[in-house]
RNA sequence: GGGCCGGUAGUUCAGUGGUAGAAUACCCGACUUGCACUCGGGCGGUCACGGGUUCGAAUCCCGUCCGGUCCA
């Protein structure tokens, strides 16, 4: 996106004597008080110039500058809110909070919804993964996590708050005035920026190299490529919090603003020393280094080492160890703060996040053989950033208890995983190819997770080379983005086309949710759809399966078979004769199905709440459905469920139903509600609309929800748990029974208990010895099957030796037989033919529908050159089949059942034959 | 949600269409004052499940389930 000229050509600008010039190395264009200036300014156009030598007169660590920067706009008469959640649960599209504006979008960036205030100020922590490679290296530029100074105002049609003059003059004079930085310092970029469905022209200020904030002037959406105008223009400034306070520190890296002394102690813990002198040099150069630009790095590392008048090996092996120690920081911190809000590690989703984040830092740390200061580090984490952040202390023993779960999860597959390479690679090395190719090492880091350094040790331990690519994860990156695929066309999309510009249907079910029967007027029928102008049937939605009844009129009837919303429309899905468009119509929902939904949906809700309060804070919602006759719940936990846990979430939950709670169905504004109960109230995932629905069992279990429930607790009637099973690494899946259902389930039982009874002929009470009783048997008949088999065929040895045909020097037995099977004439077979050498024992088994055919062929005759495998082909081929084995043992078989009877005769004769063809050769 | 790897004896795994194997553990025996070692013998399998191809499937194909892993 190109910028007009004359975007910022503005008063401040003006006034302050900026003018517009371009970069001579990036060809950005920006502003600048010095005319003379061709540089923008930003890092690799120009060194991080700052360090050593702060500009500000203002000193900072990143706690003082979180104030400094709140106070400034709290004078400049923004409203100070508190930050949102580094889990963003509000949003679909989103894992993470990535920056401040997250908070808002997209109900208040797209008008639907009042900001909690307006201009606000905010301090928003926030985690970004995208950058995870560069952190470290670029000594603290990039971070997972940080925390972003918001100010932001949005700007109405009917109401205007400020723009650009205004953003920037803040943010200048907080920068010049308050902090003291020379004015003639700050450079202003142009840029244009997108994401999260906005965009609009930004700037972004520099000082000595470092871009300290972004300047975004929302006022696009995106749609299909094209930017469209939005009604609510957005000033959504990101002051990276961090980077300003290492700007007024002037350290080598902003880790020292951010840890302060924590680094110096993680440092001594790992084992590592530094020369500051080293890392004053390095941080004048991080600006320029990219993990995804290995060449790059390389020059630049060069570079370093003539300046310090190192050996480049020398340079790396003191700052690579470095570079580690404050990946291993920026790491824990960010799995502190996911912990602290009750993420569970797992493989799916931001569960991922996690799980990735522990797994780095532990292998950073096993670089250094120091894995057990693992929790060390978190602890001291969990020290440094609970007095600005009190709900991680509060979170203190969960944070340690999942972490520690997870660390024993990685341990156990990383020895599972170092196994199997060694093995492959073993297997490899046996082969003679010394060196590792680079599709092994990707495959067993995408399949197995173990890193080429990892695999690197491996092969150090059993002789063999490896060569890490230096665009390894970038290779790996490429060939995944090309696998991409397009998805589907959306069902909802379409019948929302045909549905577009009704009314929205009045929904009778949230006025009284036992109403089952009611009149309405038919407003469009299209397809088997019926639309009427209000309903009492509820529509799929919530986990909550959609209702089922009947409509009659003019004395005709049809059944509803299922009922589904399309925005703010009801569909009701007809079978049978369809009502004309106009016609008034009877609604009878179906009351005993709808009971049942009804009282597994608040089941789960209370269930939901037992979990919590059983297994702890971290469990969410991750999932659920209603059925009528049964209803899940996936729950989030980090290790399987005890019968004991089971029982004791069955009974709270159950004890929550005999209290006879009533259930209140509050309707609030979305700011309101979030801040009266929270973001908890987000179980079942994103709730879109300003207005939400509360559904608030006491102080048990408050969540946002559109489904339709009980008046009291006590109408659910029994809560049983049906099965527990795990459905993926992190989630449990409660199902369980409840109201009429769970009586029914219970009486169904009683029938199955009841009828084992009779057939084994137990009483109940004895069941379980009794049908130990009955496998044992089974076994030990089994077994005597066996023997018996073997006797036979070992009485059957005189008995065949008696029957053979001497056919030339060779003797033939042949056998058809319609009861013992298989098995048995391999075992006689085999045996028969070790005592007499020269005989050619074959049989034709019965089995069913096909006949198997079994040759065995003793020494002597194999040596002929008679080959079992050819004969047992030979038969089988009669028996329409075919046959194959080795020279000693064939076998094969066919369909052709009947042909068995003739198959003997012609046995004899083709041995025969064959014999004399094999001797006429000699 | 998608890609990839895997599921075989209590355990760790081998087994590329033809009688399911090894190591270990376990039981018995031999040797030994005893223990360990060693040797001999034994026990132990719905080859995750369902379907298909085939005379024949642990093996090939399709689907499901479970585990692992990488990515979003």
């Amino acid at each position: 996106m190109q910028l007009k000229d004359d975007e910022f050509d503005i008063e401040f600008m003006r006034e302050n004597g900026f003018v517009r010039k371009k970069c001579k190395v990036c060809s950005s264009f920006f502003w600048t008080q010095r005319p003379d200036l061709d540089l923008c300014m930003e890092a690799p156009c120009v060194e991080n110039e700052f360090i050593g030598r702060s500009p500000a007169k203002v000193k900072a660590d990143v706690d003082e500058m979180r104030s400094i920067f709140l106070k400034f706009f709290e004078d400049n008469s923004h409203t100070l809110i508190n930050p949102y959640p580094i889990v963003a649960r509000w949003r679909d599209d989103l894992l993470v909070t990535i920056a401040s504006i997250v908070d808002f979008q997209p109900y208040v960036t797209n008008g639907e919804i009042p900001p909690p205030a307006n201009p606000l100020v905010v301090s928003q922590p926030c985690l970004r993964f995208e950058d995870i490679d560069n952190v470290g290296l670029t000594f603290g530029r990039h971070l997972t996590a940080f925390e972003m100074g918001g100010a932001h105002a949005f700007n109405y049609p009917d109401k205007f708050v400020y723009w650009k003059d205004d953003t920037i003059r803040y943010h200048h004079e907080l920068l010049t005035e308050r902090l003291g930085v020379p004015s003639d310092l700050v450079t202003y970029k142009e840029h244009f920026w997108s994401g999260g469905g906005n965009a609009g022209p930004d700037l972004e200020p520099n000082v000595m190299g470092l871009e300290i904030s972004t300047l975004v002037f929302m006022c696009y959406r995106v749609e299909n490529g094209n930017l469209i105008p939005t009604p609510v223009k957005t000033v959504d400034t990101g002051y990276g919090i961090e980077r300003w306070a290492w700007l007024t520190m002037g350290t080598p890296t902003a880790f020292h603003v951010i840890f302060g002394g924590v680094l110096d102690k993680t440092l001594d813990l790992v084992g590592i020393k530094v020369d500051d002198k080293v890392l004053l040099e390095a941080g004048k150069l991080s600006g320029a280094f990219k993990a995804s630009d290995p060449m790059g790095l390389r020059r630049n590392m060069e570079l370093l080492a003539r300046r310090l008048g190192m050996e480049l090996d020398e340079l790396k092996s003191t700052i690579e160890p470095f570079e580690n120690v404050t990946s291993i920081l920026d790491h824990t911190k960010a799995l502190v703060f996911m912990l602290a809000e009750g993420v569970v590690p797992s493989n799916v989703k931001a569960g991922y996040l996690a799980r990735m984040l522990v797994r780095r830092a532990y292998r950073l740390l096993s670089l250094y053989d120091v894995q057990s200061k693992f929790f060390d580090i978190i602890e001291t984490q969990i020290r440094h950033w609970s007095p600005q952040f009190p709900h991680i202390k509060d979170m203190k023993d969960e944070i340690i208890e999942l972490a520690d779960v997870e660390i024993k999860k990685y341990e156990m597959t990383l020895e599972r995983e170092y196994s199997g390479a060694r093995k492959k690679l073993k297997a490899l090395k046996s082969k003679g190819r010394p060196l590792i190719p680079v599709d092994i090492l990707q495959e067993l880091y995408e399949s197995h997770g173990l890193h080429p350094q990892q695999v690197s040790e491996i092969s150090k331990d059993i002789g063999m080379k490896v060569e890490i690519p230096l665009d390894f994860f970038s290779a790996l990156v490429k060939k995944k983005s090309q696998l991409e695929v397009t998805r589907p066309q959306d069902e909802q999309q379409r019948l929302m086309g045909r549905f577009a510009g009704l009314p929205e249907t009045e929904a009778l079910y949230y006025k009284d949710v036992n109403l089952f029967e009611f009149d309405a007027k038919v407003l469009r029928v299209d397809g088997n759809f019926v639309v009427l102008d209000r309903t009492a049937f509820y529509s799929e939605g919530g986990g909550q399966l959609g209702d089922r009844g009947s409509i009659v009129w003019d004395g005709k009837k049809s059944e509803v078979i299922d009922t589904v919303k399309v925005g703010s429309i009801l569909l009701h899905k007809i079978k049978g004769a369809l009502p004309p468009q106009g016609a008034t119509v009877k609604g009878i929902v179906d009351a005993k199905r709808r009971r049942a939904l009804m009282a597994h949906h608040t089941a789960a809700h209370i269930l939901n709440g037992a979990a919590r309060h059983i297994l702890g804070e971290h469990v969410w919602q991750a999932g659920a459905q209603k059925d009528v006759d049964k209803g899940r719940l996936d729950i989030t936990h980090y290790t399987h469920l005890t019968r004991e846990e089971v029982i004791e979430i069955e009974d709270k939950a159950n004890m929550v139903v005999r209290m006879n709670i009533p259930v209140e169905v509050l309707n609030l504004q979305r700011n309101e509600a979030e801040r009266k109960y929270g973001f908890r109230l987000y179980q079942g995932g994103v709730v879109p609309g300003k207005e939400i629905r509360v559904i608030k069992i006491g102080d048990w279990d408050i969540e946002a929800c559109g489904g339709t429930h009980c008046l009291r607790t006590g109408d659910v009637g029994l809560i049983k748990m049906i099965r527990v099973e795990r459905i993926q690494d992190g989630v449990e899946r409660l199902e369980f029974v409840a109201g009429e259902p769970a009586i029914k389930f219970i009486q169904l039982q009683e029938d199955v208990i009841s009828e084992i009874s009779r057939s084994i002929g137990a009483p109940q009470d004895k069941i379980v010895d009794a049908v130990d009783k009955l496998l044992i048997d089974r076994e030990s008949l089994v077994k005597k099957q066996k023997i018996m088999l073997k006797k036979i065929s070992e009485l059957s040895r005189t008995r065949v030796i008696e029957k053979a045909v001497k056919i030339s020097d060779v003797e033939v037995y042949f056998e058809l037989d319609r009861d013992l099977g298989e098995e048995f004439h391999i075992m006689l077979g085999e045996q028969i033919i070790k005592h007499n050498p020269s005989l050619i024992y074959c049989a034709i088994a019965l089995e069913g529908k096909v006949a198997k055919v079994i040759v065995f062929c003793g020494k002597k005759v194999q040596e002929k050159g008679l080959k079992a495998r050819e004969l047992a082909r030979w038969i089988s081929r009669i028996m329409g089949g075919s046959g194959g084995g080795d020279e000693r043992f064939g076998r094969g078989g066919g369909p052709l059942i009947d042909k068995a009877e003739d198959a003997e005769s012609a046995l004899y004769s083709h041995i025969e034959e064959m014999i004399r063809g094999l001797s006429k050769r000699e």
